[in-house]
DNA sequence: TATTGTTATACTCTATAACTATA
DNA sequence: TATAGTTATAGAGTATAACAATA
C-alpha cells in the first residue's frame, strides 16, 4: 500500500495538471492565476506584497502583471501617497475571468471526487484541511510557485 | 472553505518539496528517485520501457540513468538477446539507497500526519488511494515528471 | 540610505530532432 | 525499415544582480 504522501504527492500533482490544462484555454499558467486571485483577494495591493504573500521574486511578479495587463486583465492604478508602488486591481474583464475561474475550479473538484459519496467528500476535505493548517499552508497560497533559493 | 481538489493540489506540492529536500541530501531529485523505484521494482527493465512506464522522454532516461551510474547506484548490464539494449540493475549501494529512500518516505509520511488520529490516517489513506484509482494513477508512478508534448 | 519596480543575464530543466548501432 | 540508446540544440521557467525613480 502506498503512504498517504505519496498519494498526496501524486494526486496533487495530477490534480494541478488538469486543472492548469482547463486554466490553459484562458490563456493563464499557474503563477497567473495564483496572482490574478491575490489581487482579487487583496484589491489595491502593491507588487511587493504580491512578492512577499506569495513568496515569489518581485522580478518574476513584474512579468506576471505585465501580462495580466497585456490582456487586460488587471489595471495598474498610481498609488495614493507612495509614488513608487502601484495599486493594483482586477479590471470588469479580470473580474469576469477569476468568476470563470472559480466555476472552473468547481466542476474540477466535481470531477476529481466523482468517485466519493457526499458523506467521504467531506470527510476528505476536512482531513486534507487539517493537515494543511499544521503544515501552515495558507489558503489560496500554492506552494507550487514559491522561490526556493536563499 | 477551500475545495478537496485545491487543497490536495496545495499539500501535494508542499509534501513533495519536504520530500525532496531530503532526498536531495542524497543527491536524487524527483525524476533520480522515480527512476531508482522503477529499476528496484522491474530489474533488468531497458530505458525504453523505464521511458514509456514512467512517461519520460527516452533522451531523459539516458541522462538520469548517467548519473545514477557515476554515483554507483545502477548497472546497465548487456541484454542476454538484444545487444541494442541495457538491462538496468541496482548496484549493492543502489539497494542500500534505495532502503534510505523508504525509511525516509515512512518518517516523511509519519511527519505530514501528525496532526492526524491513527483512524484518520487510515481513512485519509483510503480515500486518497480510492480517488487515485478512479483518475487512473499507476502505484508508484508520480505525474510531476510526465513528460507534456505530443 | 532604503525601497519599489524594472531590466538584463545566467542557470536549470525539459523537449525536439538528428544520429549510431543493432535488429 | 524499425528500434534502443545517445547526442546536440533549442526552448521555457526561474533565480540573481544591477539599475532608475522615489521615499
Amino acid at each position: 500500500m502506498e503512504t498517504a504522501a505519496f498519494l498526496l504527492s501524486q494526486l496533487g500533482a495530477h490534480a494541478s495538471s488538469q486543472f492548469l490544462a482547463r486554466a490553459a484555454e484562458l490563456d493563464l499558467t499557474g503563477p497567473h492565476v495564483g496572482v490574478l486571485r491575490a489581487i482579487a483577494d487583496d484589491p489595491g495591493t502593491s507588487q511587493q506584497a504580491l512578492a512577499q504573500r506569495l513568496d515569489i521574486l518581485p522580478s518574476r511578479v513584474v512579468a506576471f502583471v505585465d501580462d495580466l495587463e497585456d490582456r487586460g486583465l488587471v489595471r495598474r492604478e498610481r498609488h495614493p501617497s507612495d509614488r513608487r508602488s502601484h495599486a493594483l486591481r482586477l479590471t470588469p474583464t479580470g473580474e469576469q475571468v477569476r468568476e470563470q475561474l472559480r466555476v472552473l475550479g468547481a466542476e474540477h473538484n466535481d470531477r476529481l471526487l466523482a468517485p466519493l459519496s457526499e458523506r467521504e467528500r467531506v470527510t476528505l476535505t476536512e482531513l486534507l484541511a487539517k493537515v494543511a493548517a499544521a503544515q501552515g499552508l495558507r489558503p489560496g497560497v500554492h506552494p507550487g510557485f514559491r522561490h526556493l533559493g536563499r
